[in-house]
DNA sequence: CAGAATTATTCAATTGACTAAATTAATCGA
DNA sequence: TCGATTAATTTAGTCAATTGAATAATTCTG
């Protein structure tokens, strides 16, 4: 946890390996089919393991999802964290001109962005996509997981940034509005594959598809700040 | 099709109530758990009806499925319709003035957004994003049904009111990243429920949640368009 | 009285969980 | 370094419950 290397120079355990290999099935799994539909048979065999692992390791179906999103918070937070401590020092220094300000604001956003995509990027991402979007709509103990740590963090320093762009108070609810509007224009690529599949006509998310969402969401969100737009 | 009005007057045959029943029970669970998970049993109960109906009246599991989404589409596209029309024919004799060319863009967009609204604060809107949502990401059969009926046909008039707005080619790959832009601005808050529950204190979307989110949706808006964005 | 609609029942297949036995890895004394 | 003891891990097989679909008999409708 606090040394990543550390970690993962040394070889995984024969448990340990199949945790993880249940793991990444699982993930694909629940996210494709619910929780329900998922069988911890398919899920045993597409992990190459005996399905009473799943018993043994997780204590059952249930802790085998519980599992998964714990296994998500992790990486996510090991990503996230730094990048976030980055902006927060950045972001107590900031300028007094409004100007700059909003530059600052802007730079750091496409930083956040930035940290993301490769994240994205990653074959597996719709797996977890997948199972977000599951949670989001019904949120299971699971959910709380996912947002406590996850969510709530992102949505605060993105409301940070927000609010120093536009000029509004952080804890707002306008400001939080806006924050999500912000998240929205990015997060409906992801969210909305079929779509943009065929209206775009593009596959999943690589390099060439992010560069041109990142480009265009520069422009929008400084066309957005650069007028100041009124509170509400 | 043409006159919903007669066809509500004549009462539903026998066959016709359960078929009625039949779906409304299948959306909320198809959507609820997915196509896997959802038993033709617990439907059936649901609606009040023999489970064996559903292969009488649907062939089976599957065209129940395709049923349900058929009916989302018929619904939809007598919500849309007319405002589309509406909006082409106030399209075609749209000014030459830029400014008004924008102000008559966004008011549009916001006449869309209203058309929509209160079939999203139906209670059942739950159901049927769950659906749209998993379609998104695992398109199949009915996905290409949604899309060619609602989506593509939404998109396309969207997107030529941004064009209109920002001054680019309706066909172009940069309006189109715009359109589905701004389209993310809205979605966001009905697709990430579990986040706007809790980072916005919201319950289900209500008149006061779209009031707030169409107040900046029009405020984000306006500053995006008040300066003629660059193309690229 | 036809034909549409509904019912109760049965079918093989699959589900998640559990258990006892077998196998592997780790530890320890010499 | 060696072999043996112990704990961790894995395996195959069983269980009751549930699945979607199909059937034949029955009821309702026009």
């Amino acid at each position: 946890m606090i040394n990543i290397a550390l970690v993962n120079t040394k070889p995984l355990s024969r448990g340990d390996q199949t945790r993880e290999a249940l793991l990444a099935a699982a993930l694909d799994a629940f996210g494709r089919s619910g929780f329900d539909a998922a069988s911890t048979r398919a899920i045993a065999e597409a992990a190459g393991v005996n399905q009473a692992l799943i018993g043994y390791h997780f204590g059952g179906k249930q802790g085998l999802y519980l599992g998964v999103f714990e296994h998500i918070v992790y990486r996510m937070q090991g990503r996230m964290a730094p990048v976030a401590e980055e902006v927060l020092r950045r972001l107590d220094a900031a300028p007094e001109d409004p100007v700059q300000r909003r530059d600052l604001a802007l730079g750091l956003m496409l930083d956040m962005f930035d940290a993301y995509t490769d994240l994205i990027s990653e074959a597996s991402s719709a797996g977890w996509v997948r199972l977000v979007l599951r949670e989001q709509q019904d949120p299971t103990e699971a959910f709380a997981l996912l947002y406590d740590n996850i969510f709530s963090r992102l949505l605060a320093l993105l409301g940070r940034l927000v609010a120093l762009a536009v000029g509004l108070d952080a804890a707002s609810e306008t400001c939080r509005i806006r924050t999500l509007m912000i998240l929205g224009q990015l997060l409906i690529f992801f969210i909305a594959r079929g779509t943009t599949a065929r209206y775009l006509e593009w596959g999943p998310p690589g390099p060439d598809t992010i560069a041109a969402i990142k480009q265009q969401f520069r422009l929008v969100l400084a066309s957005q700040f650069s007028q100041g737009v009124a509170a509400s």
